[in-house]
DNA sequence: GCACACACAAGTGTATACAATTCTATCAAA
DNA sequence: TTTGATAGAATTGTATACACTTGTGTGTGC
């Protein structure tokens, strides 16, 4: 079984959701997304099923399917948990560093500074989310990077609501030290680097907050990139 | 939108999956699910996407659902993050520990130890891996508990492949040891106690490895408790 | 005896139909 | 004006129908 489509579906609704283009708290409508992507109601429930498990969404019976607005509670939750995995992690990483690894790195925060120049704004902040998931990849842990990437969409869905170009330059800045920590051997500089990053990333939280404008058509047909 | 019909056919198959009674590489055919619950397969569909999701199931394209059997290098990653995660969740625990918390763990640990004397292999399995949710749920954090509470789930899938009265027993007594650590507020060593204790739960593995028997009819009709 | 082709059975992938529920707009009464 | 009731539209929940793919067994040619 398994219906590449249904794949595919749930795949776009999560770029779409991550990428701010359907707001917290936005409906989705069966009928309606069915149509926008040609099938029928079926594969999209059985993606919304997905999602709801990814905890981008959330189900009311008999009301519908939701964009997941995460409570600041919830959202410290999971920077509380991304701090103990990702400190550990650093550690874990320092011990088997190599000078290819630190290249693989350095070569990221290129791509960060590109998309931050530019002001792509999806980008720019998918690429600061992919530094934590490139961290794991390198240590040849999947599950530990496939965790990350959940936690960081579901992050995503909170940190795009405030984050401003400014922030994101700061994070950038943040990535280029800990990577620099981590290439002299510092392991302690590193963790700490990256628990402050963390903490900072959480607090510029719970500011913005605008108002959500609940377009889903229009949200899905500017897809950024090819899915 | 939601059918909780659909929530609970997943939540009986992830009890079944996790307490062994649906062998690793069993094939889930959609018709004799839906017969077993009474309804369509669209409903066992829709938990099939759920499941894949947990990891529980591989859905291969157009040939079926499979229960999951990771690879002892896939189980290695999920016992690496665990280590992290947990040693990390220890260090935090002992910053804001009560002794009604300590009283809490104590009771879970008189419980388990009843499992283990009763010898009643699903309900020890379930409270072995309930210790560490637990811990998670008294720091408040409902993302870590349900977040490790995955873990454990998708470790269950390989760790009742092997383990006997003998290493529950084992794992208990750990867990009495790390208990006391956190008592007498001792936090190197809690950590210290429970990254050995996930060792050992790591390395007693690879051993068992029984042919599996694919019955699934039989193994959901003896589901262990009321879902 | 072995390899290949073919037919048929079993099972999955998707769409559609219909029942049940929720939402919305209208209107009457206070 | 506000409240409440109600009818109809919109939307969700579930089952079923049907096309398509995969697996299996039989028979034919070699």
């Amino acid at each position: 079984m398994e219906s590449s489509t249904t794949h595919h579906i749930a795949q776009a609704l999560t770029k779409a959701i991550v990428e701010h283009r359907l707001q917290p708290g936005a409906k989705l409508v069966e009928q309606k997304l069915a149509d926008h992507f040609g099938v029928s109601r079926t594969l999209v429930r059985q993606a919304f099923f997905q999602l709801e498990r990814q905890r981008l969404i959330v189900l009311e019976p008999a009301r519908g399917a939701f964009v997941a607005s995460p409570s600041i509670e919830e959202a410290g939750q999971v920077f509380a948990v991304r701090r103990m995995l990702e400190s550990e992690m650093l550690r874990a990483f320092i011990k088997t560093v190599t000078p290819a690894k630190i290249r693989a790195l350095k070569e990221h925060l290129v791509q960060e500074k590109a998309a931050i120049a530019s002001e792509d704004t999806p980008g720019r902040v998918e690429l600061l989310g992919d530094f934590h998931v490139r961290l794991a990849e390198l240590m040849d842990n999947q599950v530990l990077a496939q965790l990350l990437s959940d936690l960081i969409a579901r992050c995503g869905l909170i940190t795009l609501m405030y984050q401003s170009t400014n922030a994101a330059q700061a994070s950038n800045e943040e990535h280029v030290q800990i990577v620099s920590a981590l290439a002299s051997g510092d392991e302690e500089k590193a963790v700490a680097l990256m628990d402050a990053h963390l903490a900072n990333v959480f607090n510029s939280l719970s500011l913005g907050r605008k108002p959500p404008s609940h377009d889903v058509a229009n949200a899905l047909a500017q897809s950024s990139k090819a899915a």
